[in-house]
DNA sequence: CCTTGACCTCAAGTTAAGTTGAGGTATTAG
DNA sequence: CTAATACCTCAACTTAACTTGAGGTCAAGG
């Protein structure tokens, strides 16, 4: 069964924008019809859903887009190329966690307290940033500043 | 001792543009001397981190914001009044990080599967949205999509 | 057949959080 | 005193991730 925009839309809670939008970013694809029409796969679905599912662990499009180089462009894309995509991004989640999680336990003792001397203080030197490269690899970043 | 732009912006690692900036949202304040050039009391280092802070939860400058304006106008906040800025914010941080966990744990079962059905995938209706209430306000969203 | 709703493209607008630049004034070190 | 920094304002630019709108075409139901 093909799918319309509309439709596609619709099933993943999205805009049809956004599908323009995602086609655009090469995120997704679609074929068209004698009318010009865009006409999507089933997977079209899996797919959306991916891309939202990293948003909300807070992946950027971009990054996605590196992720989404790593599966196979001739065929659709098994459970298991998923899975290996889900499980890069497992890593970096992890990171994330850690990450919030070590401020929470600086956050209290440290906003209070007058420690904030930029050399000394947890809420200053436990420092991240994620996401900007491909799958999996996170960086940590110490400020070093002053 | 008060200070300039130049050495609040050294002491906490941003530039002189983003205390310009800050100035301008209402986050920070400044008094002039004779040649109209910024001068600051010592308190805003503190706030400068704090909002530094609150950023590297993942907190917007706008709830940051709203956040402030439960701090005292009339005298410098005290230790206490930062207090209790945060421990509303690790509230917040808690459930950030509790729902990245949830995303975490369906992660693997539910990109790889077939189960991307909008309705049934944790994937789909583990949804929240953050920071957009005042202090320690947590709301969850339940997509509902289809 | 014809109307209505779904699509199409392309350009421009939106928000967050800053950054960059132009043109001009203050301060400070030598 | 003067040159080199540091500041000042204001406007415009930047990136991400979309949304909105204008002007026009397609498809489906009655």
């Amino acid at each position: 069964m093909e799918w319309t925009v509309g439709k596609v839309a619709q099933r993943c809670g999205v805009n049809v924008s956004t599908l323009h939008f995602y086609e655009q970013k090469g995120l997704i694809y679609s074929s068209r019809n004698a009318g010009n029409q865009r006409r999507y796969k089933a997977d079209i679905l899996r797919r959306v859903a991916v891309i939202k599912a990293a948003q909300k662990m807070g992946i950027s499009l971009a990054s996605i887009n590196k992720a989404f180089a790593n599966l196979p462009k001739q065929r659709t894309p098994t459970a298991s190329d998923w899975q290996k995509l889900s499980s890069g991004w497992q890593a970096e989640l992890n990171a994330r966690i850690a990450y919030l999680e070590r401020l929470r336990d600086s956050l209290t003792g440290c906003i209070g307290c007058g420690c904030l001397s930029m050399t000394r203080c947890p809420l200053y030197n436990k420092d991240d940033k994620m996401g900007a490269g491909g799958t999996g690899a996170v960086m940590l970043e110490r400020g070093g500043r002053i």
